[in-house]
DNA sequence: GCCAACGTTGGC
DNA sequence: GCCAACGTTGGC
């Protein structure tokens, strides 16, 4: 059964837009013991909201796990993973934060609970809000 | 630009 | 192994 992720990136550093362009990117650069063993959690087709931090502050799109997570090679020493993701669709209405906080299903997601964690897990259930709140 | 939250580092 | 200092992230 396929597992939902939410990954966090300042559209400066690499927007939704730049990524849809891109096809596929590799989700490098994640040096956070928790946000590491979420990556490897990661199982290809897992679907995956791409949230916009600092600017934007909302979720825009779905991503899909399209390679299992692989040596880093951005990590000059440690270890350090990366999984491939590739986009699948846009939100029609992005999901934006103050939206999510007042949410009775989505107040309790770690974005929230945990502001500094770059890749976490959703529930099916607050996958599906998303989804919902989005359309 | 500020500040709170929190992870990491280093001295003891 | 504890804890203070420091750096980074991200919301406001």
């Amino acid at each position: 059964m396929a597992n939902y992720w939410l990954v966090k990136q300042e559209p400066t550093a690499y927007a939704w837009e730049e990524f849809l362009r891109d096809k596929k990117t590799d989700w490098t650069g994640v040096r956070n013991f928790q946000a590491r063993n979420n990556l490897r959690a990661m199982k290809k087709g897992d679907q995956v909201l791409y949230y916009h931090s600092n600017v934007g502050k909302e979720i825009v799109g779905i991503a899909t796990v399209s390679k299992e997570s692989f040596p880093d090679p951005t990590a000059t020493e440690g270890d350090w993973i990366c999984v491939e993701l590739k986009p699948l669709t846009a939100l029609k209405n992005p999901v934006c934060l103050e939206t999510m906080k007042s949410d009775k299903i989505l107040k309790d997601t770690s974005l929230i609970k945990q502001s500094r964690l770059s890749v976490m897990p959703f529930t099916k259930e607050q996958f599906a809000r998303v989804l919902e709140l989005g359309k």
